[in-house]
DNA sequence: CTGTATCCTGGATGATACTG
DNA sequence: CAGTATCATCCAGGATACAG
């Protein structure tokens, strides 16, 4: 994030490139934006495949909400259903190949938030006022 | 019998980290979730400095959400308001040196949302549906 | 266990009008 | 230009109960 200032010339190209990154962002934020879908995904990269597992796993998260989150994941083409019949039958969640294209992200938004959490608790000790969930 | 669960041992120390890591994504969601933050910034990363530059320049934002978009964007250390007194007026918002910590993730997310593009795109065309704003 | 069905609330956002 | 005030609306998400 360089300082891009007076081009006077380019000032329409930039709006331009700025108008493709907002959509951009706007796109990622529509599909994977919300409190839940990346902390799924996370649970469900660590293991968990079971409705109760990541239920257990996404702190806070109703069984209504993760029902429907699971649908929209799954129609999105980041997670499958697995249905296996038996005693009793089995249902499964797992991860399909494009949820890996969400590592880059994941990463980065990990690393932010805890380098977030740090500041923000620096601050705290100076005395500033700072909001952090406990 | 096939797929016991993996690693009795480490069962716990999976469940730590993956707590840790949702923990450090939900603070990062808090912080610059929703719909505007980061496109504020990447608009006023691209220069634009006065209310109503950033207001054209993120498309759909109203005046009222903008100014407590802003408002919070301030108190969490990301940018400043400048007041100039002159005739008349001049009012500036700044990007502080923090907002610069949010490269990695906002570069992530661009190319994120822009590869999805192309991958909602092309099922499109081969007769899946998909939603995409235009 | 894995959900679905209801009901409900707060907060986020939109629309519009107005002010210094 | 840079907001604030007000009102209206919508919907994500919580709580609870129930079902296959």
């Amino acid at each position: 994030m360089s300082g891009t200032e007076e081009n006077q010339g380019e000032n329409k190209a930039f709006t331009e490139e700025c108008h493709k990154v907002l959509m951009a962002v706007s796109d990622a934020l529509y599909v994977i934006g919300g409190k839940w879908k990346l902390m799924i995904i996370i649970a469900m990269a660590r293991g968990n495949k079971r409705f109760t597992e990541i239920q257990r796993q996404v702190t806070g998260i109703s069984a209504r909400v993760l029902s429907s989150e699971l649908k929209e994941l799954e129609m999105n083409g980041f997670i499958v259903k697995k249905v296996e019949n038996g005693y009793p039958v089995t249902i499964e969640y797992e991860l399909l190949p494009y949820s890996d294209t969400l590592e880059e992200l994941v990463t980065a938004m990990t690393k932010w938030g805890m380098q977030h959490r740090e500041k923000v608790k620096a601050e705290m000790s100076m005395g500033k006022s700072g909001k952090l969930k406990v």
